[in-house]
DNA sequence: TTGTTCGCCTAA
DNA sequence: TGAGTTAGGCGAACAA
């Protein structure tokens, strides 16, 4: 058989249960999409999964071992299961170096039974690792390998079923490549932005049966050389069961990597599986996969019962929806981390993206009557549900989901399906686990530690003192939790406790935080974390400094690509603190996060005591940031003089004043690893007096509004007051506090006329619950009083009117009563002319922008009680 | 009217 | 695949 190979990047990885020659092997199975645009399957050959276990309890010497070991490990030798026990390795446990044992096992189904027998005599380590991950580990590779082998399948030689099982896999696979190969033909090559292949789909159901009326799916694929991508658009009419088997056909046929649409996760994915229930019996695999039959997978029976990354999707958690070779990605979900949308529907998000698109600002079908909608005009719900079906792949492209995605993958060494829908820890694994496999420190299991007893101390935030200050230096911590555990070595492998039989010698150097806790010297013992933050570090510096080489050369595509890489770096690099800092993860030990915490505190509150000695005013300061006055002339203007002005020398005096004092104090403060660094600077710092609530007017290095906490950047605020709000922080910041009180008192009293629009006054929040046995959604397992939560109601009132609802997505409503406790909502349906709302509670929205303007201009003498009665009962300066 | 609790969302 | 963290503001409901 002839050979192939290229450079591909992995989208998912899994295993097989095999035999060879009678004895159990286990191939594992990367899916992947080719540099040129081919989707590719490769058997690995060769690697065993096991565990590895030593002796409980403290260990001072690894070579004291019980007498009876010999026998221990032959008993263990004849466990049912256990193909060979490996020669030991001493290994660093946080109870003294050991002698590990690796024990393969014959495959990896096997495992979570062999660990409840085995952890009754023996410490596990290694031991709930997916075996497929166990490939990336050993071989140290990412997402991006150069691959080769034996060609079992291509287009020009389809490839025989019987040939590729001997191989490992289940069948012949719709893909472009099969290949066969081991470790040796697999190897790590630069990143690269894969051409994948999107399918996004979406369907019209019926209200009165649940049945599926239409279906539409856009099919996206862009090479690599290519600026725009090709999409194609396809729609399926008739029976149901033969939309659902089209459906499945085009999947097949087209082959894509990514599956997508908008809310899939929670509302197409289920409906397709429901109705595949209804349509067959359990054990009808055939009619199944005619049916759902989606992964990228043999449809056999076999593949049919695989309850994870098998032919059928499945809902493998809350989190998301797994099947063979494709990853599920959820526009909704992808749209709503990065964008934060005040609305979460399909309509408002697109519009949020695509403002300039006029057809999506066409009157809705209306969901509520879709069974007459379909009888009446089908070929209007048809291109409704074409639109839909192509929007969500707009958005991904927008939000270039896919592209960090990729990245996030490559800097954590992690198939791209990790990146898309894997946990923080996940993440940390890989690249924490590896490396402590390369220097013999033991795996422990997740949830092994000790359980932290209550939270941690956090962040140190300094009170914040109500109104206006002049010319403030912001100065910020570059990477402050990250630097700590550098600076200080801290590390599970570095922790010093006094039971450990191994400890520091004396007279060496060791860090003591704040709390007691003592950490190794790097010269003595480098920790995991650390060694990885300043790879991390070195990378992102790497990156930036090819972002600006790039651009420099006119290389836009070069510029994304390291802009979106230093920022997956950034992103990861960040992740380290919190998964330490956690009570559950596997090399965590509480003393880590307070300690960093700790350290943090006693350096920031070191400098606001030094700069205040100083007689440096700190008016504010959270975790790693310290507002600072700068020590202008006292008459400097504070806001932006016209030009050729009286006040433009004093302003530009100012500025050069700032720039000097902000740069030398962050230098001054500076540590070798507590490097400050003078980020902003503003011309004037407004807080009313609550901590996280400030707004600031940057004047350096750009002109910028700076608005913190304030309900202008809250998703659950409404319209009217998100820009009044921002208006008057515009005027306050200007020193027209005159013109800001204006603004509040006028707005106040349009809202209480009624003249504001009711689309002004939606309210957004967050709708939990949970799909009970009956279908119906169940409120109560998430609220204390469900019925006291106005989000609930509305939700309530969208699924009486068949509206469609979703758990776990915001819902938008307007308050119409809210003298009534509890308050009175409507939901708001886009759907509808003015969302459907006839009324609303004028007198409730007036109360709201009044204490929310009032708690601005209460600095200035105004009460949210006098905003809103419009005039000041007593005045000592009247306006 | 006031204090407490629940819940959402944000800053870092 | 159950799982990054804490600090903090504030609105609403509800009990007292």
């Amino acid at each position: 058989m002839a050979d192939w190979s290229g450079d591909i990047a992995v989208l998912s990885v899994r295993w097989n249960a095999h035999q060879e020659n009678n004895s159990p092997s286990t191939i594992i199975e990367i899916c992947g999409r080719s540099r040129n645009g081919l989707s590719v399957i490769a058997f690995v050959n060769g690697f065993r999964p096991g565990i590895e276990i030593s002796i409980p309890g403290i260990c001072k010497d690894p070579n004291q071992l019980p007498d009876d070991i010999e026998r221990q490990i032959e008993s263990v030798k004849n466990m049912d299961g256990i193909n060979a026990v490996h020669e030991p390795i001493i290994k660093w446990t946080d109870l003294g170096e050991k002698k590990h044992w690796w024990i393969e096992v014959e495959q990896p189904f096997m495992v979570p039974r062999l660990r409840e027998k085995l952890k009754e005599r023996w410490t596990l380590s290694s031991a709930d690792i997916p075996f497929g991950n166990r490939f990336f580990l050993d071989q140290d590779i990412g997402p991006h390998i150069h691959i080769s082998g034996e060609l079992l399948h291509s287009a020009e030689q389809p490839g025989d079923a019987d040939a590729i099982r001997k191989k490992g896999g289940t069948g012949v696979y719709p893909v472009d490549i099969m290949i066969s190969t081991d470790r040796n033909g697999v190897a790590t090559i630069k990143p690269f932005q894969a051409p994948w292949i999107l399918f996004s789909f979406d369907l019209e159901t019926s209200i009165e049966n649940d049945s599926i009326l239409c279906a539409a799916a856009t099919l996206e694929t862009l090479a690599f050389d290519m600026e725009e991508p090709v999409q194609e658009v396809h729609t399926f009419v008739g029976d149901e069961e033969s939309i659902m088997r089209e459906l499945t056909q085009l999947v097949r046929d087209s082959d894509p990597d990514i599956i997508t649409g908008y809310n899939i996760d929670n509302f197409d994915l289920p409906r397709i599986n429901d109705r595949m229930d209804v349509h067959c019996r359990a054990k009808d695999f055939e009619k199944k996969m005619e049916l759902f039959g989606w992964g990228r997978v043999p449809a056999n029976s076999e593949e049919c019962k695989r309850n994870r990354q098998g032919l059928l999707p499945k809902r493998a958690s809350t989190r998301a929806w797994t099947l063979g070779g494709r990853v599920v990605m959820d526009a909704w979900w992808q749209a709503r981390s990065t964008l934060r949308p005040r609305r979460e529907t399909l309509k408002f998000v697109s519009e949020l993206l695509f403002p300039d698109d006029e057809e999506l600002r066409k009157m809705d079908v209306d969901a509520s009557k879709m069974d007459e909608e379909w009888a009446t005009r089908p070929e209007v719900v048809l291109e409704y549900c074409a639109r839909d079906s192509t929007l969500p792949l707009q958005i991904l492209r927008k939000i270039q989901a896919t592209r960090r995605k990729e990245a996030i993958a490559a800097v954590a060494k992690v198939p791209f399906e990790t990146a898309a829908n894997g946990t923080t820890s996940q993440l940390l694994d890989s690249l924490v686990i590896r490396l402590a496999e390369a220097r013999d420190v033991a795996v422990p299991m997740t949830g092994s530690a000790a359980k932290k007893e209550g939270q941690i101390t956090g962040g140190y935030v300094h009170d914040v003192e109500a109104g206006m200050h002049p010319w403030i230096a912001v100065l910020d911590f570059k990477s402050m939790y990250p630097s700590i555990m550098i600076g200080n070595n801290v590390c599970h492998t570095t922790r010093i406790d006094p039971s450990h039989p191994i400890q520091p010698a004396e007279g060496e150097l060791v860090h003591i935080s704040p709390t007691g806790a003592q950490f190794r010297n790097k010269e003595e013992r480098e920790g995991l974390v650390p060694f990885l933050l300043q790879d991390l570090m070195s990378q992102r510096d790497l990156h930036k400094t090819a972002m600006k080489q790039a651009d420099a050369d006119g290389d836009a595509s070069g510029l994304a690509f390291h802009d979106q890489m230093q920022y997956a770096v950034k992103i990861m690099m960040n992740s380290f603190y919190g998964v330490f800092a956690s009570g559950f993860y596997r090399f965590t030990h509480r003393d880590l996060g307070s300690s960093i915490t700790a350290w943090a505190r006693r350096n920031i509150k070191g400098i606001i005591q030094r700069l205040e000695e100083e007689g440096h005013h700190v008016v504010y300061s959270d975790t790693d940031s310290i507002f600072v006055r700068v020590p202008v002339a006292s008459d400097s203007p504070t806001a932006p003089p016209e030009k050729g002005s009286e006040g433009e020398e004093k302003w530009l005096a100012a500025m050069e004043e700032m720039l000097r004092f902000g740069q030398e104090t962050a230098e001054r403060f500076s540590e070798e690893s507590a490097v400050l660094e003078f980020e902003t600077g503003l011309s004037a710092f407004f807080s009313h007096g609550a901590k996280k609530r400030y707004v600031g007017r940057v004047v350096w290095p750009n002109d910028d509004l700076m608005i913190k906490g304030y309900e202008t950047q809250r998703t659950d605020s409404f319209e009217v007051l998100t820009k009044g709000m921002q208006r008057m922080f515009e005027l306050v910041l200007d020193g027209d506090e005159k013109a800001a009180i204006k603004l509040a008192r006028e707005q106040i009293e349009k809202v209480k006329k009624a003249e504001v629009a009711a689309e002004e006054l939606v309210i957004s929040k967050l709708c939990k619950g949970e799909f009970g046995k009956d279908g119906k959604i169940d409120f109560s397992k998430h609220y204390a009083n469900p019925k006291g939560q106005a989000q609930v109601q509305a939700a309530r009132k969208r699924i009486e009117r068949n509206l469609p609802f979703t758990p776990g997505m915001k819902i938008g409503f307007v308050v119409t009563n809210a003298r009534n406790r509890p308050m009175e909502v409507e939901p708001w349906n886009e759907a509808e002319e003015n969302g459907g709302i006839e009324k609303y509670d004028a007198i409730f929205y007036a109360e709201r922008l009044a204490t929310a303007f009032g708690r601005v201009c209460e600095a200035f003498g105004w009460s949210a009680d006098e905003l809103l009665k419009g005039n000041r009962q007593s005045s000592l300066f009247s306006f």
